[in-house]
DNA sequence: GTCTATATAGCGATAGAC
DNA sequence: GTCTATCGCTATATAGAC
């Protein structure tokens, strides 16, 4: 299929504005990212930004749109298939962690999303910016795996699990923007002593750490954590 | 014992300075904060900054400056305390946990330091601005920790314990910057809908959720979490 | 659709009177 | 120590030629 219309065989000044935003959002932030910064690195004119996205504001909401609701269907899809296959048991508490985190853990993997997922981390934590687009959009998500965990977890009160839920968020938003790893950190500290990590975090990793966590002080907690083959 | 020198009972400038930047810093983030409305706020001249501070950057350091050594220290000195009680023997995974935890969850709940914590979550995801500062001050206890973890969960390979103190940060920042919490909410998500979470974390609730995240694989996961009274 | 030129506003910082 | 006034800069955004 073609595009729009008149526009050259190369990929579009649009696209191109998209991408170099994005990366630069995540690299160096939203707010420490001028437009002219982001045109300037595209090899595009200033006055772009606003013939295509009407402001900063625009742009940035089109940078998260693309990306954010296909990693969520994503999610929703696995924990969806886990539903199925169990019927009316329970999912387990680990395929419901790997529902939620191998989704985010394999675009951070992915050349073209994996600055995305940083700036997701960076968003996340920055409760002015983005946080009433990410909040509106997450919330359908995040109420269908808190009810798979709470049908999981049945002894636990409400809250305690609205409380889990939290924390592995925090665990997939450490992962996400990995404050220290060897490329973020400063010169200073990555070159002198140690040691912080260097490999990138196994899937496997995450879910195990999170899935104990989830069952501790319940009957499930007490037997060892992964039973899946 | 007197002030400076000729300065009224009231509280000083330079601490409301202060007070009111780590607030404002804290609810909007720091690139979102002028000089200009902080002054506002604090009912002083905009001049004032430059002079007891020289810039906005040294305003920030002093904003950090003051407690957060307090904060590494108090968590320091729980775990030579900890260190002390079992001598040679490793110190209980969940005691090193508290020993972590408990001074931020503390400070998060008073009101004179609340502000800063929730700055201190922002910062962290914000690897740009104080991250720097944040890294090098946090090395060393940082450090403290992770022997005191290796030491603990033996069976571990070291990265897998990295990895483990990493997801241990993700958990308390979440807790820190609490983006779920009513209060941050947007008034749409929060008056409309349910339910993602109520009350403030308490320190069990994340302490069983770490340490069974962090024994999970190990012989001491397959034991009860909690074996503390 | 892409460009130049510019409007408008806000920022951190400083000089100098008091 | 505190104030007013202002400098110099950069930001987003826009108007209008091509």
């Amino acid at each position: 299929m073609e595009a729009t219309g008149t526009t050259n065989p190369r990929t579009d000044t649009r696209d191109l504005l998209l991408d170099t935003a994005e990366r630069l959002f995540a690299e160096h932030g939203i707010d420490a990212t001028s437009l002219r910064t982001i045109t300037s690195e595209a090899a595009a004119n200033l006055a772009a930004v606003h013939y295509h996205f009407g402001s900063k504001d625009g742009l940035i909401q089109e940078v998260f749109a693309r990306r954010f609701d296909p990693l969520n269907e994503d999610r929703l899809q696995r924990l969806i298939a886990r539903e199925q296959e169990h019927g009316e048991r329970p999912v387990p508490v680990n395929e419901i962690e790997e529902a939620f985190i191998a989704p985010a853990l394999k675009r951070l993997r992915q050349p073209e999303s994996r600055h995305f997922m940083k700036l997701m981390g960076r968003v996340f934590g920055d409760p002015g910016k983005m946080h009433d687009f990410i909040q509106y959009r997450f919330h359908d998500i995040a109420r269908r795996f808190i009810e798979a965990l709470a049908k999981a977890l049945p002894e636990l009160e409400h809250n305690e699990v609205l409380r889990r839920f939290k924390f592995m968020l925090g665990v997939m938003f450490i992962v996400l923007m990995d404050p220290m790893s060897q490329e973020n950190l400063p010169d200073n500290l990555a070159s002198s002593h140690c040691d912080l990590v260097s490999d990138e975090t196994p899937l496997s990793s995450v879910v195990s750490f999170l899935s104990a966590g989830m069952k501790s002080g319940t009957d499930a907690g007490l037997q060892v954590g992964t039973h899946k083959s």
